[in-house]
DNA sequence: ATTACTATAGTGCGAGTAA
DNA sequence: TTTACTCGCACTATAGTAA
């Protein structure tokens, strides 16, 4: 579990995304980094190994100093970290996004037709869903945005086992789309933020006249619980 | 200087605010929160003790278990905390906030018009400002993220002495109204956030034709540098 | 220059416990 | 029940230093 980073941890990784390590290697040394820290170069080469032992950086050494960046789990630390400072300092808010409708291919409709599925959304949304889902590619500025809505609570169907196969966990979020009742729902697998999917007690498509390509803002509700 | 609580007090901190210590009082005991921060009952007591001298948090003492809230410093630090985040991940945007035009108290056409004030703003921000100000109302679910905006870096203006008194520092963040040029100045004296207060090379009320109580939306750029 | 090992000093943790 | 003290011990930081 990535998130149960110690506090000290967090730090680091925080100080070397300041300086770029987020996305892509920057050349620092342990003396730099102790600096950053407040503490002797030798804790801070300490700490280097030990985030390199978990996982949470990776470095090529240099001849003098070292080329280090945050690796996906890292970097998910601190994404975390932040989903829960938006949580605290705007829950009940929503975000936006803006992007374009986009053909599925048709696993949507798949996947909203098990009954498992069907069954948890009407219970979890209060609502039974249309079957099928409106896709909407994320316009690449807003995409960030959408990575940091997957990382924030939201309503959760289990994984659970049917027509002897596994079906896996899903996180839902209430939303909307011009005006009309939805919800974005993330498959836990996928770590996609270029498309969202949305399900709704509509026919979405029909009722909001919507050709593929057209552009469209969703406002995705978050810090809700059930 | 409230940014330099170490990594274990934020922790501490942003625990409390997650079960509401960042608004009120919250009813709670050393052993909860030793839960929460995965150490011991005794550990937790500590801790609590160090963020009360430190002046981080308030409390009063129930017969059983204690009401615990941050202090205003206390919510700085994590104010502070969150802003490191969104820079880290949203650099580059911005932000906008909606309100309605309201009348000056005159002072930001007094301020403006000091000499020392007037220059820097020019080289900071590479016009001569209008000598005055265009204040704007922030609606109240807006004001929470003008506050966030001043916690961030923004272009400084010194303290300076004239005239035989001491100028304030003035933190600036380039920003558009309207589709407009202006910046958005924040005294750093003032803790405000229900109102902005604009400066712009054009006499904003009237090229934009505003009245009191128009409403517009302001869009303030973060993430700058000079 | 660097990184990072070893040895020691120092700090913080938690068990036990009083109030 | 709580909070929070003392104290022994373990862990962590730093100094010194090798590579």
């Amino acid at each position: 579990m990535p998130a149960g980073a110690a506090p000290e941890d967090k730090e680091l990784l925080k100080q070397l995304a300041k300086i770029g390590g987020l996305h892509d290697y920057v050349y620092t040394s342990s003396g730099e980094l102790a600096e950053k820290l407040q503490v002797s170069q030798q804790t801070a080469s300490r700490k280097i190994l030990e985030l390199l032992d978990a996982g949470l950086i990776v470095r090529r050494m240099g001849t003098r100093k070292q080329l280090i960046r945050l690796s996906p789990s890292g970097v998910e630390v601190l994404r975390r970290e932040y989903a829960d400072y938006r949580a605290l300092f705007q829950s009940g808010e929503g975000i936006s996004v803006r992007g374009r409708i986009v053909a599925g291919l048709g696993e949507g409709r798949y996947y909203i037709g098990r009954e498992g599925y069907r069954k948890a959304f009407g219970k979890l949304l209060g609502f039974d869903p249309y079957p099928g889902t409106l896709n909407v590619e994320v316009e690449p500025l807003d995409r960030e945005k959408v990575a940091e809505v997957k990382d924030m609570d939201g309503l959760m169907i289990q994984e659970f086992q049917a027509e002897g196969r596994t079906f896996g966990a899903v996180k839902c979020f209430r939303a909307e789309i011009q005006g009309v009742e939805a919800a974005a729902i993330f498959p836990l697998r996928s770590h996609h933020t270029n498309v969202i999917e949305l399900i709704s007690p509509h026919f979405l498509r029909e009722k909001l006249e919507l050709a593929d390509g057209a552009e469209v803002t969703v406002r995705i509700e978050i810090g809700q619980r059930a």
